[in-house]
DNA sequence: CCGATCTCTGTACGGTGTGCAATGTTGTCC
DNA sequence: GGACAACATTGCACACCGTACAGAGATCGG
């Protein structure tokens, strides 16, 4: 609230330049300090007056990638399920769409404001369709793994190429029905495992499970 | 099959034993190439002969890891959905007892031998529930992904101590009300998000939500 | 103006993965 | 048995990485 004012000279930066430009150069994972440093025009050691340490840029980061999925998917009008499933999809695209995002995510607890804040919007969602407190804690929980879990699964597998490719390639290959015979036989949906359809079908089963609950 | 003589002096090391020890110098990451060799008394580059790279010794460590929990647990006479839990229980409680393990499994796709032969015996629990083909096929991603990812995010949730410590320390935090209703009302619940209470209640919604699908 | 306080830099340390040329061992073939 | 090719291993080197530490300079309150 108050502005502070210090003795010392004026700070050439801000964190959130910083995370900005990390961002920026995120590729597959999160860049380098050093190379933060050099984009920013400055010396690597100068960052370590805004952040702690590496972990923190990184943590930083988590928190910005969750921002881009718009929460207020989970609210409005629009039938319960339906909700969850908007803001599923779009976090999950998100994720697809920077490689390793996912995979940063599980790299420390998931305790920014913008996690606290989807947390609130599922536990109303769930409790307006009718879910006991505890049910809607639990199922909230059961969603963030699904969406999590499987944005990480299929970003490890489509490091690769398209989902089309992924799908494509699967299709060719050929699994010796002597040795895994089920697997042979549902090859064929086994090779859309990472596509967006499976992932509402995982979710909306899944939700199901939930409303079960009742 | 064959042993193909070759030229050349004689090997000093086996892609396994490298593998083992990498296993046992494992602790929270992989261990470096230079640990690993100099454990084995041998020059760094020398596990380049074994190994085209790092990421492959990631990946022999993912598949070790996989194995370490008992696949035959899916089998046998007991009904389909408790076999379905041991198992998930077995590979959840593997990968938190190596803390890093889970998040190494979103390295790179799972396409080894033991991944194969769990999938195949998923499909078989799931037909044998009496699903389709492709349902099947569908469920068994969704458990997968439901057992990576909760082991992955309570994995990185744990680092700081025992699942009690971390309850326990979730419940002393209080929650605002007036910004989190819904949170700070769910808390008691909320806390213990990361047991393996809240996991087997996860998968077993998820999994009546799969038998919903028939 | 003085001293406290702060930012940023220079330098350095110990670590990483891995490419490359040299060394020496081993097998096959004449 | 000797020549030769194939191979494992090494020493060295490169380009990075995160970050600790001491100092220089800027900026404030008094």
């Amino acid at each position: 609230m108050d502005e502070k004012t210090r003795p010392g000279p004026k700070r050439s930066l801000t964190a959130e330049q910083i995370v900005d430009v990390a961002l920026e150069l995120f590729d597959g994972e999160a860049p380098s300090i050093r190379g933060v440093a050099a984009k920013l025009g400055v010396r690597p050691n100068t960052l370590y007056t805004y952040l702690p340490d590496r972990g923190a840029m990184e943590r930083a980061l988590v928190d910005r990638f969750l921002a881009m999925a718009d929460p207020d998917l989970l609210v409005g009008r629009r039938v319960w399920r339906r909700r969850v499933e908007d803001y599923a999809c779009a976090l999950r695209s998100v994720l697809l769409g920077h490689p390793g995002a996912a995979a940063l995510l599980h790299t420390a607890p998931i305790d920014g404001p913008t996690a606290a804040l989807v947390g609130e919007r599922l536990l109303a969602v769930f409790t307006s369709a009718g879910l006991s407190t505890a049910d809607a804690a639990r199922s909230t929980y059961a969603v963030i793994v699904h969406v999590l879990g499987s944005a990480t699964l299929t970003a490890a597998d489509l490091r690769g190429g398209t989902e089309a490719d992924i799908v494509a390639a699967r299709l060719e290959m050929v699994i010796d029905p002597g040795f895994l015979p089920l697997t042979a036989a549902a090859w064929p949906v086994v090779a859309t495992w990472n596509t967006e359809e499976q992932f509402r079908w995982s979710l909306r089963t899944l939700l199901n499970g939930c409303v079960d609950a009742r």
